[in-house]
DNA sequence: TCAATAAAAGATATAAAGGTCTTAATATCT
DNA sequence: AGATATTAAGACCTTTATATCTTTTATTGA
């Protein structure tokens, strides 16, 4: 490299006038929000199942997100009931036994960034068809689908006790 | 809804005072510019099997795809060397037969897209580390590294074929 | 009923992805 | 050599995702 472009970082790039020339997109099966609510919402599911609400503070602390960002994740899952919100002292967020037994991963990623992960075609175009498939078509969704399933079998419960017994970690 | 915000399309929301305010982020599996990427690299390589080269204007018009935006995708390409393009009259990019035979979709993702994806935790932690897992690390990577498998063995031959055959599309 | 606490709602700010436009470089043909 | 065709490079613009800050609402308990 001769010229005097600057790398800032892995991902900022600039040119010999600081303008912003390209980096590869970090691509992410889901949005970092939707990667927010999944940890959130399994510590809560944690909490939940030894009797105590978590306060926003505390699921930040333990889920290392930015705070504010994370309330306003929070309130999109406490629209699509998948966690439950209560005010004022001693407040915080919930999820009923019942449904940390019942809910599915598949739910919160549903809630933060909707279907489209296993609905959409691999290559962008409108729609997946398998009337008029793109050349990936095949391939990608047999991929698609185990994820779909995987999403959809996996339980809250099931997290939330490997998150108890100390195997997994939301956080490192 | 009571209150006086406007749903524009189904991505942008605005309130009262024309602020945007939320929308599920459409997430897919790969960036547009991969996607653009791909199905531009799929156009040429069927061009070449034919002994033909691409023009931008002929390959945006057959993927679909704006055109400025898609040639500094193939300058990417070019760069990372998974096309090559020629200047002046009668240039336009193409692949040389030997890579259509053994170049593999993983070739053209990793060009624009890094290898996040398939390396990548998916609830964000810094790194995918088996050793401190987090709660989808088992079901999650078994998935992953099926599409990195996928990727991987993919030839551009196999899905230039299909293209030529009618049997797939890279625009609907 | 009032102070304190915690989340909801709203406004705004910043960063990254997606996209366009203009000028430069290079190859071809006459 | 000059006109033309075509990609490369650079600057810039727009939209979306990510993030923060401020104000409002609900709940608790002294
Ligand atoms: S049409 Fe592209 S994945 Fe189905
Ligand atoms: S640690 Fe999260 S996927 Fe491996």
């Amino acid at each position: 490299m001769t010229n005097q472009m600057k790398i800032i970082s892995d991902k900022i790039v600039l040119n010999k006038n600081s303008h912003y020339i390209w980096a590869k997109s970090k691509s992410r099966m889901f949005s970092k929000a939707c990667e927010y609510g999944i940890r959130a919402t399994l510590y809560i599911a944690q909490k939940s199942l030894n009797g105590q609400r978590a306060s926003l503070k505390a699921i930040t602390h333990e889920i290392d997100s930015p705070e504010a960002f994370t309330a306003k994740i929070l309130q999109q899952l406490a629209k699509a009931q998948v966690v439950r919100s209560v005010k004022g002292p001693h407040g915080g967020f919930e999820i009923a036994r019942e449904d940390i037994d019942s809910m599915r991963l598949s739910e919160i990623v549903n809630a933060i960034d909707g279907d489209n992960i296993y609905k959409g075609c691999g290559l962008g175009l409108k729609a997946c068809n398998a009337q008029k498939p793109c050349p990936v078509h095949h391939k990608f969704t047999a991929i698609r689908n185990d994820l779909k399933t995987m999403l959809q079998e996996t339980r809250l419960l099931e997290l939330a006790t490997s998150l108890e017994t100390g195997l997994t970690f939301l956080k490192r």
